[in-house]
DNA sequence: GGTTAGCACTCGGTAGGATCGAGTGCCAGG
DNA sequence: CCTGGCACTCGATCCTACCGAGTGCTAACC
């Protein structure tokens, strides 16, 4: 552990370095408050903390700045706790009392807060559909071809899946006429209501094979979707991704991995598997991230884990304030999912 | 006009300039085929092109680039009429036979394709939802408090809208049990099916209060989220436009652009209303797009116009190919989510 | 023993200057 | 009207000198 004096010495470095991305002298240590001792003594401390692993040289007669691990220290032991500045919590509170309407919508819109909030990347991951039972089901004819499942959730969320008619055999597209789409919607409202979205239970006969057909073609139509529907992925300001780097062959390389949304979820996953709030360079485990951090939280819904959110930035960002904009947005959208 | 050689010149510069993207020289373009004349000669006619304003010099004793007329020029008039190349087309193919599913899915995944497809960003703009008939209208209760709307369009586009039952004062809250909800659903179903999406007829008394106000709320609900619910716009490839272009700052001003949504959809809109179907630099209307093209094609569902899908890069884009690969996705698209 | 002032040293960044060469405009001859 | 030739331009590149922020070390100091 790092006596007082080197804690901080490592968090003025760390604040210095977070504010003007310029490697920092002795000689500002030295002036910074907290700090009372000569530049002289800072750089013995500065080289040992160099050698500790907390701070490097990018080259010698250069300033310090922080290793992965001198990050970790500050976020772990030295970073303020922080509250959202006054108009930023003022921003969350208007924007959750005006979110209304669709459940992916708001997901979006919320990426987009976290962007705003951060001036990083805000990434939302939806929640599982398979975590909740069927609200409702039903099913409307578009063409004579053609129709649509709908399947309301508990969560609020809305599956929607095609089911092409066409597809069963002349004999289903032919015989499906207004009547027995409604015999079959009936059938499967009240066979499917309250049932785990994930566990759908087999249907017996009606006694109408074109019915018994739609239905079966409904029901499979939903087992199939429910593995290959890959998690929503909500990403906003990416643009900030552009402004936070000056190397544009980093930047390339963040928004290349921004765009494979697999590849987000998972991330997201990784991390907060590992018990981590904050996954900084290499242990977000992508190599092309080793520059940036990663801030997560899950959120709930009736208080389950639902989903996560996460800002992406530079290593260098303010994780004060970054950390306390995920909390209270994490806190905030559980709080509005859960109240319905 | 411009005479048989000036034109084969100017073709030779901007093809060269766009697969380079050097200043070309007049030995360059003496080399290319189709230009049989010496450099001298062809040094006189870009000197010619330059004072007509086709070609313009970054600076003294450099080759020539394009201008936007240039570009222009080559576009109308010198542009070879290309196919999608082989494995593209393939590609194609293979996505609208597999494409299924729900249709915000297929628009994000078709902008996507555009990215893949050009190496620059791909952009869909949703169709208008009041373009179309409801299907059907059904009423779900979530929790005590909160209730879903859900409407399917005669196109395939499912609505849904949150109600808030306790907004509505307390009585409402309590009195709607599953009964009242079902009768207010089947009520508006009957009431609203088959009516135009822009065009929701009054609801008269049913005898029941609660019915009425919850069909009241719902049918409040839809009229508001009318007007109010933006175009859905995807943008899919912004990493594309890391690389596109090598000045960082051009690439921070293009990713604000795209994040901007009602900007976007206004920008392919106001594209589209001149007629154009090509928009090079500040054709485009946006002074921080003046280094880009936007190439646009509106796409149809049963025979009306929809939306549109467009692809944004660099000024110095390979037109003819990525004119035809967003002429044949809008045709695939349009066909795609016509057939049903 | 820890702290500090002093000092020699390092080395990236910047500015000035020379050089190179791709490319031009122009002219004279075919 | 086209072309070979030629003087000229000027960005890009390389080299050098220099500056100064910052370091490590040592010797004095408390």
């Amino acid at each position: 552990m790092l006596d007082e004096r080197k804690a901080a010495i490592l968090r003025a470095v760390v604040e210095e370095y977070i504010d003007t991305a310029q490697p920092v002298g002795s000689a500002h240590v030295a002036q910074a408050s907290g700090v009372q001792v000569s530049s002289a003594t800072v750089r013995n401390d500065m080289a040992a903390l160099e050698a500790e692993g907390y701070l490097r040289q990018p080259h010698t007669s250069a300033g310090r700045i922080p290793t992965e691990k001198g990050y970790r220290f500050f976020v772990d032991h030295l970073a303020p706790p922080a509250r959202l500045r006054g108009d930023d919590a003022v921003q969350v509170r208007a924007f959750f009392d005006q979110a209304h309407g669709e459940l992916e919508r708001m997901l979006h819109d919320t990426s987009r807060l976290l962007g705003d909030l951060t001036h990083y990347a805000g990434v939302v991951v939806g929640p599982k559909p398979t975590e909740a039972t069927i609200r409702s089901v039903q099913l409307v004819g578009l063409t004579r071809a053609s129709a649509l499942v709908v399947v309301v959730l508990s969560n609020g969320v809305v599956e929607k899946h095609h089911l092409d008619l066409s597809e069963a055999g002349p004999t289903l597209a032919e015989g499906a006429g207004e009547e027995r789409i409604a015999a079959a919607s009936a059938r499967l409202a009240a066979h499917l209501a309250g049932t785990a979205r994930s566990a759908l239970p087999p249907l017996g006969s009606s006694g109408d094979d074109v019915v018994d057909a739609l239905c079966d073609l409904a029901l499979r139509s939903l087992a199939d979707e429910r593995g290959t529907e890959p998690d929503q992925v909500y990403v906003g300001g990416t643009s900030r991704i552009a402004q936070a780097f000056d190397a544009i062959e980093t930047v390339r390389e963040v928004l290349g991995i921004l765009e494979q949304q697999l590849v987000v979820v998972s991330l997201l996953r990784d991390v907060l598997d590992r018990g981590l709030q904050v996954a900084i360079g290499t242990e977000t485990g992508m190599a092309n991230l080793a520059d940036c951090a990663l801030i997560v939280s899950p959120y709930e819904v009736d208080g389950e884990p639902a989903g996560s959110i996460g800002v992406l930035g530079p290593a260098r960002m303010d994780y004060p304030q970054a950390m306390a904009a995920v909390a209270v947005v994490g806190n905030r959208l559980s709080q509005r999912l859960t109240e319905g």
